[in-house]
DNA sequence: TATTGTTATACTCTATAACTATA
DNA sequence: TATAGTTATAGAGTATAACAATA
């Protein structure tokens, strides 16, 4: 059989994908709650993963600028989720550390969005299941490109 | 052949799901570039889809108070993207109508937005582009429920 | 009286520019 | 001099509370 254009199934695949993906976003945000706003919550999520960082960095993982890193890191400090320590190599650098409590408030949350995830994921036939789980590392793909 | 235990493949399916949706949600936004913040996007595309509004009837597709789309029409509005008229139905409310330079701003936004993913897809094989195509409405539905 | 939208006020996030401390 | 971080200042986004106009 020969092939359907592959321009007209790449319309149709983009805008689906570009819906889809911004929708159920939005949803596992809104889902989130908790006392964090979003800034906050994606630089907790930096740190954790990225382990000690300097302002500088942190600020380009989040693509902010530094004031924006500083004010952020600040609000976290005082909430005691992550802490500042001054680096050995270079007396100007901040390292920002994350705090038990801050992995603890972080797994909290992963925990509430997973959960509503697994809720409606339930509501999906064992085929339907299957193609997520095959997209699921495609999208992450295509993310990091 | 005995299926696979779920509750081992929903955990990995889960936590795939969910990094692959919010870093895709986030690379999209970013491409985005424009003179729009993602607010005054996001609210310029809800006019567009949904006709025209009344300030409550947004605030409520926007998940915002009443003020806070007050506030954003109101800029939209300064840079001629969107327009105020008051009801004949009702003298207190206010629809909220997208002009041609909004419609022109907005689908220039999706332009960039749909070339970069298609750029992307390029490097997939027709049998990922295929999972992603089955996906796609998946991604949506879930969102919806 | 109840509802719709706006205005008043306050807080967070972001940026640029100026400043401080260190290299 | 150059760089890392902070502080100063300004503008957008959000909320709650108070207000105006209309139902």
């Amino acid at each position: 059989m020969l092939a359907v254009p592959a321009n007209r199934l790449d319309d149709q695949l983009i805008s689906a994908l570009r819906t889809g993906v911004l929708r159920l976003s939005r949803r596992l945000r809104l889902e989130l709650g908790g006392d964090l706003t979003l800034t906050q919550m994606s630089v907790l999520g930096t740190v954790s993963r990225e382990g000690p960082l300097t302002i500088g960095e942190l600020a380009n993982h989040e693509h902010v600028k530094p004031p924006s890193a500083t004010r952020t890191v600040t609000s976290l400090e005082g909430a005691g989720l992550v802490a500042r320590s001054s680096s050995d190599d270079d007396g100007r650098q901040v390292l920002v550390t994350i705090t038990d409590a801050g992995s603890e408030l972080l797994a909290g949350i992963r925990r509430r969005r997973d959960a509503w995830l697994r809720d409606h994921l339930d509501q999906l036939s064992d085929d339907e299941r299957q193609v997520l789980e095959a997209a699921a590392p495609l999208l992450d793909r295509l993310a990091q490109s």
